[in-house]
DNA sequence: GTTCGTTGTGTTATGCTATAACGTGTGGCA
DNA sequence: TGCCACACGTTATAGCATAACACAACGAAC
């Protein structure tokens, strides 16, 4: 079990299905594998979803409709610790094949967002960087 | 009508629609505003629409399931033009009040990314890099 | 010009993704 | 005790996307 503190019993559930996948999960994948868990409806899984990435602990992968686990749950690399290492924006390297994600940031793309965004005063609220492709492993 | 050559009646017709409009589109909106020129299915719809982003004069805007006209349909500002001002991976900030979409695209971004896949290997075929938040006109 | 492959089209049916709306239960706190 | 905030459970519905099949239009090759 995963033992994140404060989280409720349905978050955790949802928690330890991300972290235990090798690659993201739909939320109707995390539904069907938490059924014997006594999970019955989508807005389960949605609802501590929501949460989950409110905190900062799971992303969604907008290009899949998925979710992953945060792969830096417990860093905070970027100075300003929020409790779970909050990061600048964070991007994800997705294999196409495999299906792997890979999680990064990157502090040089972060500045260069916010800079644009400064100019034109735009005030973003989140980020989304996605690269799909293929990973090492999965190239000829 | 737009007058790009080399476009099936549909592909012009929900180009246009993407043209006239302020904000992005959803696929259903899309057919909604082409009953009137013939459309019945959602797959008339799609089928043009993939096209047009295999072209490079429509995006997907993937945190929005929802379409845009290319801004820039007629730029090659990266030195490589591919018969529609081909450019680099194009980003976008999205206003989520008026919904607004500014498309631009940085150079600087671009390095930063393709580095970290040569780094690793990794051999990037889409990238999506989307902004969410507030464009000047609607922050108080 | 006929044959054939490719591409675009039209249609029905279906599957996947996400939320609305309502009600219940529980724990903190004045 | 009464209230409030929040998590939870359930049903129904809305919104997004594609599978599978059939037909038409076009160009290239012969």
């Amino acid at each position: 079990m995963n033992t994140t503190p404060n989280l409720t019993k349905n978050q955790s559930l949802v928690l330890d299905v991300l972290t235990r996948s090798e690659a993201p999960l739909s939320a109707y994948t995390i539904l069907d594998k938490l059924r014997d868990s006594g999970f019955r409806a989508p807005l389960q899984v949605y609802r501590a979803l929501d949460k989950l990435i409110e905190m900062g602990i799971a992303h969604r992968l907008e290009s899949l409709n998925s979710f992953v686990a945060c792969a830096h749950a417990n860093e905070s690399c970027c100075g300003h610790a929020h409790g779970h290492g909050h990061h600048g924006t964070v991007a994800f390297a997705i294999c196409e094949s495999c299906g792997q994600v890979n999680e990064f940031h990157d502090h040089a793309i972060d500045d260069r967002l916010a800079g644009w965004a400064k100019e034109r005063k735009f005030k973003p609220s989140k980020t989304t960087i996605e690269i799909r492709g293929l990973c090492e492993a999965c190239m000829h």
